[in-house]
DNA sequence: CAGTGGTCTAGACCACCAG
DNA sequence: TGGTGGTCTAGACCACTGG
């Protein structure tokens, strides 16, 4: 672990314990190198982390504050995903998988562009209820391409996908692209969601991409608009 | 600008321009040392914001490879908030706002504690109607402490309350918490949006911050479900 | 094993903000 | 004007990947 996690890791825990409270100037970046003992670049690497968790904010001529923050805890962080299940495990939420539907098929145009594979290239087609706690909670339409994703199962799909991805693919996963929008509940949604006719439904849509730089999954994950909401930090520079 | 700003832009135009095609490897860092005449440092950091705009991923041992991403441009970035009416300026559209209300009161509970402020610390209350090319778009439920935004009138409210702040007050803005979800539409929606009765919305709720630290907004903005969608970008590392 | 990227240093200069 | 943070260098060592 690199000197500037561990140095953020205690700046961290200054701020939470209010050793740096809220509004307060943090020692300026000459007396931590004193402090830590290491060059000022790693301070300023140790700053960038916090800063980039919206934690403090620097400015030139002036110093580094400790920013005021209320935050909802019971909002998802949506640029946070391992996947699902890997979410609910760190939380020890139990979360079960209902595969509602699993086959293979020929792409979309829409999903041969984000995909970027062509016509003739099969893919699987899944959908997913998932259950939290016994309450119907989201429906997942996933899209891989079949010579990517191999020797997928139902008993894959019960349980994690991502951890079979991981572990046993080796997948090294670079990121992911999400786009988030309103919709009315279609028939799945009331059937498994156990919407009303009148819920809406809170979709986001991903792609996501290997460290190679290609795709590997496109999906669709419908939520119960009383239940789940997603949270963005939006910090300057 | 900084020199590993620039490069950043060299290196980012040649991506565009598939000189460095989606899927190849990058020059290794020692060439483009060689290349820039700068030191290693500033082209990792060049790479760096390259990286956290999803264009490349870097690997130790293995290279830095270019992503292949397709992404769609009638998303808006959920992290580049500037204000509605600088947004829609950059890309030159006609944003007209209505005010539906305009009034000072005391803050709820809940509002205390976004804002940080106690009971008896008045707040504007604001209500406005964003107009986007003649079609009603959003609806923003605005709260400022009077303390900290004093002298906002009508005439400031009808154009943009974000030019005021940092031209007039000159306010520095830090960052922003915000929170997406998917809500029923209320009697002012159906009003003001023109949304039929079982029309979702989509609601991003959000708190400002000063850089100072102390927040300065809450506010609420209620999307018609079918001509916005929020993009979030969500790399590793 | 050679080659890659990640980290780290000890200095230096500069831009900016405050009093 | 003195103190702050932002940038930059020219090296160095190390961890990891791949053949």
């Amino acid at each position: 672990m690199p000197k500037y996690d561990d140095i953020a890791t205690v700046l961290r825990q200054r701020i939470i314990k209010e050793k740096y409270p809220p509004g307060s100037l943090l020692p300026n970046q000459t007396d931590l190198v004193s402090e830590f003992q290491v060059s000022r670049m790693t301070i300023k690497k140790a700053l960038d982390i916090l800063a980039s968790e919206g934690l403090i904010s620097s400015q030139r001529g002036a110093g580094t504050r400790v920013l005021n923050h209320f935050w909802s805890k019971d909002s998802s962080p949506v640029d946070e995903y391992q996947g699902l299940s890997a979410q609910m495990a760190k939380e020890n939420r139990d979360l079960r998988s209902q595969v509602i539907s699993f086959e293979v098929c020929f792409p979309s145009e829409a999903l041969q562009k984000y995909l970027t594979i062509t016509a003739t290239q099969p893919v699987y087609k899944i959908i997913r209820l998932r259950i939290l706690e016994g309450q119907p909670y989201i429906i997942e339409h996933t899209y891989m391409p079949v010579d990517l994703v191999s020797g997928l199962t139902e008993e894959i799909l019960k349980n994690s996908i991502y951890t079979y991805l991981r572990e046993e693919l080796g997948f090294q996963i670079a990121g992911a692209f999400r786009s988030i929008q309103a919709d009315k509940s279609d028939e799945l949604d009331q059937k498994y969601l156990h919407c009303k006719l009148d819920d809406p439904v809170l979709e986001v849509e991903q792609v996501v991409y290997l460290q190679s730089g290609r795709p590997f999954e496109y999906s669709r994950s419908r939520n119960r608009y009383d239940v789940r909401s997603y949270s963005v930090l939006d910090v300057k520079n």
